[in-house]
DNA sequence: CCGAATATACGACTGATTTCGTAAAACGAA
DNA sequence: TTCGTTTTACGAAATCAGTCGTATATTCGG
C-alpha cells in the first residue's frame, strides 16, 4: 500500500469532496445537483471530475449497480492539515501564529464567544 | 474603478509576492535569487512570471530603467484574509475555528510558547 | 570601440484542469 | 416491446500554469 501520497485535489475536487464528506456516500446525481445550487455546470462535467477522481484513488466507488455510489476515500482531517500546512508555508511564511492571528481577526466569519472558549480549552492544554 | 477584484495568485505568484512583501521592492534578479535558495528554476522563468504578474495587474513595476524595479500591488494581509476566507468556506464549512485548531493542532508547524503568548494574547483582546 | 555580461521580450511546449458533446448501455412505464 | 429517461464512457477542445530557449537591447570594463 502506498503508504504516502500526495494529497493535492484540485478546486473542482475539493467541491466534490466536501458533499462526499458531508454526505458519507453518494451519487453523481447526488453531488451534481448539491453542487448545481451554487454553480452552473453541467451533469456530465461532474461526471466525468468524479471519474477522474476515482482513477486518482481519492474515491471509491460501487460499481456493482447501474447508478455508481461514490464514497471519498482520503480523510477529511488529513487533508485540511495538508492544505493548511500549504497555505502556512505559500502564504503566511511558515508561522501558523500569523495564520491563526488573521483567522481570529477576521471580521466576516466572526468567532462567538463559545469558539473562542474552545480555542482557549485548545490552548491551554498546548500549553502544559 | 474596478473596487472588487478577485484575488487569486497562482503558487508561484504567491513565492514572488512573499518576496516582494519582505523587500518592499525588487529586481527580477532579486527575486529569483531569493527563490533559487529553495527551488530550482530558471532566470527566464522568474521573468516571465513577474511579467505576467504585471500584466495581471499583481504588481507594479517601474521601468524607467533597464533594470526594472518591482513591488506588489496587493496588500499581503487583504490578500492573505482573502484567501483564508475562502479556504474557511470551501474546507472548513464556514468555521474559522475549526480552522484554528487544525492550524494549532498541527505537528509539522509546531507554535512554540512564545508564539501561543501572543495567540493568548489576542485571544484575551477578543474575550473583552 | 568591442565583447562579455546582464536585462527584457516573446514564442512555444508540456502537462494538468475543466468543460462538454455524443454515443451507447440500462432501465422503466405505457 | 418500444420509447423516453437516466446513466456511464469517452474523446476532444479550451484554458491555464509553469517552464525555458532564443533573440534583442543595454551597459560597462578594458
Amino acid at each position: 500500500m502506498p503508504t504516502i501520497r500526495a494529497i493535492k485535489p484540485t478546486e473542482s475536487e475539493l467541491e466534490i469532496l466536501q458533499v462526499l464528506w458531508s454526505h458519507g456516500t453518494a451519487t453523481v446525481r447526488d453531488v451534481h445537483e448539491e453542487l448545481s445550487k451554487t454553480k452552473d455546470v453541467g451533469y456530465t462535467t461532474t461526471l466525468k471530475l468524479m471519474q477522474i477522481m476515482h482513477e486518482k484513488g481519492i474515491v471509491k466507488r460501487d460499481d456493482s449497480m447501474k447508478t455508481h455510489i461514490y464514497q471519498p476515500a482520503i480523510n477529511k482531517e488529513k487533508t485540511q492539515k495538508h492544505l493548511l500546512n500549504k497555505m502556512i508555508d505559500n502564504l503566511f511564511g511558515g508561522s501558523p501564529t500569523q495564520l491563526v492571528i488573521q483567522a481570529l481577526g477576521d471580521n466576516q466569519h466572526k468567532a462567538n464567544r463559545e469558539e473562542l472558549d474552545k480555542i482557549q480549552a485548545l490552548l491551554d492544554s498546548l500549553k502544559k
